[in-house]
DNA sequence: TTGACCACGTA
DNA sequence: CGTACGTGGTCAAC
């Protein structure tokens, strides 16, 4: 089918501008679309050799920009590979992840989870195909769906082949696992507020940027972390042998501090311990601020100190780190999840999310192009403004500085303010904080006891939604109220579900501002290159800074007015034209 | 080889 | 005995 036809026909089934329509791909093969009902194939074991199905995507994009329903991020990514973009999406593995929580899982259990079909019942893909026939359920082989309601084990696993029969049945199962999907979200909005569906968009934007910057990676200078890092390990090893001698020579560094037949492997803790020990100090573990507090007993513990920084490059961030993951065009790249927490925070490997600030400096605009750094202040406390819809709250929150009425209020200092706020999302118990926190509850009783309710339905056992409607499980169905259960656990479970609810909801937020920060900056040559909680990092044209910078501050007004309609809680961002990462503020 | 734990970087 | 994540190390149990 020609493209002008495929766009008649999807406009003849009711598709307008907005509208869900579902896109299967078979990446080089084919690729399947449902409307209302109908459905349609391009290409698949049927392409002439000239066609490509892909073009007819950018067409519709172009002529219709739909909500293309996509079974999970893989089809994200096969877009993203070939270069095509799309502008919104409705990804059926994001959105159950947000219904029904947890981490991202098949297609199977998705499919399952819409249909209300029991999660223990799902079928798998034996590894040996003469065992999985013998499990095979009775039903039409043909059929993706088995007599039992659940999607058939080959199907789910992606072996649905490129028949356009199948590209158009795989296509309108999406399209149907969307609408119960609608369903239930809207039965979520029902009983905890209006936002489930609005979310359920955001994250699957935020599904369309995590491919973005997993293919797109983000611009490093090779010369600047290679120099970066030798300043910590030394230059790069030519060989083995170097290697080998780097290494002893650091150990040695620390070792020549040990009394003289003592033999310790600085790697492991347990005989650091003993050495330590040894040597008249006694610590509990040897974290670092521990290791601090007794630096000035012996010569040893501040050279160890030393030796774990550069043990760190050497390791985690080295010369290897670069090796695997800076690729040839200068692009460091990491895979990007849109909700792996438990929060629902982003997620991003290759250490993208805990980069050493030293190594910013290596992170460069190319040549021709700057970047706009943004991040939010305070947005955790803004957060809980809002989500506990605290009028007092609220009020500070009216301020650039919010801790500054808080400290006011309490009558403390603003540090102190600070560290109780952030303690009473955290779950502090003890500390300088202590008296500052019973200030808090008289003076934002609203907020403290939305706090107090989440850590008390956690400790419960009982499962929690943050305010865009996300699930947040609190273990295996059952967990919480026994009486055996140690009372370490229980107040564990409560400190987690106290600052789920505020991190999944500032991750919500955040997402939200980046797909429409994606979403608006499509035309102006710009991408966002990284998210870090509550920092985006773009990769814009110097020519378009400006207008840039100032889309990313628009685009966060827009984004809190969508999330929190009517709310007088301010989230002041901090935004700026810098060509290197480490520029500006840190 | 695998999993628990530790340690540490980021927010 | 404030949260989350990813990564790489040791160590004990396979």
């Amino acid at each position: 089918m020609v493209t002008s036809g495929l766009i008649d026909a999807l406009s003849r089934a009711g598709a307008h501008r907005g509208d869900p329509v579902a896109l299967v791909v078979k990446p080089g093969s084919g690729i399947g679309l449902a409307v209302n009902g109908q459905a349609w194939a391009v290409g698949g074991s049927e392409m002439a050799p000239t066609v490509s199905p892909l073009s007819d995507v950018a067409a519709i994009e172009a002529a219709l920009r739909p909500r293309w329903v996509l079974w999970s991020a893989a089809t994200a990514s096969a877009l993203v590979r070939v270069g095509l973009h799309i502008s919104t999406a409705w990804d059926l593995t994001a959105v159950h992840a947000l219904l029904h929580g947890g981490w991202r899982v098949d297609v199977g259990r998705v499919w399952a989870a819409a249909h209300d079909l029991p999660l223990d019942g799902v079928p798998t893909v034996a590894p040996d195909d003469l065992f999985s026939a013998l499990h095979d359920v009775a039903g039409d082989p043909e059929d993706p769906v088995q007599p039992d309601g659940h999607l058939r084990a080959v199907w789910a696993d992606g072996g649905w082949g490129d028949r356009p029969e199948r590209l158009r049945r795989w296509a309108s199962l999406a399209l149907d696992v969307a609408d119960r999907q609608l369903a239930q979200l809207t039965a979520v909005a029902d009983a905890y507020g209006p936002r489930a569906v609005v979310t359920a968009r955001s994250e699957s934007g935020a599904e369309l940027l995590c491919a973005e910057m997993t293919v797109g990676g983000l611009p490093m200078d090779r010369a600047t972390a290679e120099s970066i890092i030798a300043g910590f390990v030394g230059p790069r090893p030519r060989n083995d042998a170097e290697a080998v001698e780097l290494r002893l020579g650091r150990d040695a560094e620390v070792l020549r501090h040990v009394p003289a037949g003592v033999e310790v492997d600085l790697r492991s803790n347990a005989q650091i311990k003993v050495l330590l020990s040894r040597l008249g100090i006694e610590v509990a573990d040897t974290r670092a601020w521990r290791l601090r507090e007794v630096q000035g007993r012996h010569p040893v513990v501040g050279a160890l100190l030393a030796w774990r920084k550069a043990e760190r490059m050497g390791t985690t961030y080295g010369y290897r780190w670069l090796d695997e993951h800076l690729g040839p065009d200068g692009r460091l790249r990491g895979e990007w999840s849109g909700s792996d927490g438990a929060a629902g925070r982003m997620t991003a490997s290759a250490g993208l999310h805990s980069m050493p600030a030293d190594l910013r400096a290596a992170v460069v605009a190319e040549s021709g192009m700057v970047f706009v750094r943004a991040d939010l202040g305070q947005i955790e406390p803004r957060v809980l403004a809002v989500v506990s819809a605290d009028r007092a709250l609220a009020a500070a929150a009216g301020e650039d500085d919010m801790y500054a009425p808080v400290a006011a209020q309490l009558d403390v200092d603003r540090a102190t303010a600070k560290t109780a706020v952030l303690g009473a999302m955290y779950g502090a118990t003890t500390g300088h904080g202590a008296q500052a926190l019973r200030r808090l509850d008289a003076s934002y009783p609203v907020a403290m006891a939305y706090l107090a309710g989440a850590a008390r339905q956690a400790e419960a056992g009982r499962d929690l939604r943050t305010y865009g409607g996300r699930l947040i499980r609190m273990g295996p169905a059952g967990a919480g109220g026994s009486s055996t259960e140690a009372s370490g656990a229980v107040a564990a479970r409560g400190r987690y579900g106290r600052n789920a609810v505020i991190q999944g909801a500032a991750a919500e937020l955040f997402k939200m501002w980046a797909v429409t920060v994606r979403a608006r900056i499509a035309g102006l040559g710009a991408h966002i290159i990284l998210c870090l909680h509550d920092e985006l990092l773009v990769h814009a044209l110097r020519s378009q800074a400006t207008a840039v910078a100032e889309v990313v501050s628009q685009a966060l007004e827009e984004s809190v007015r969508r999330w929190a309609p009517g709310t007088s809680v301010r989230f002041p961002a901090d935004i700026a034209v810098i060509t290197r990462w480490s520029e500006a503020k840190g």
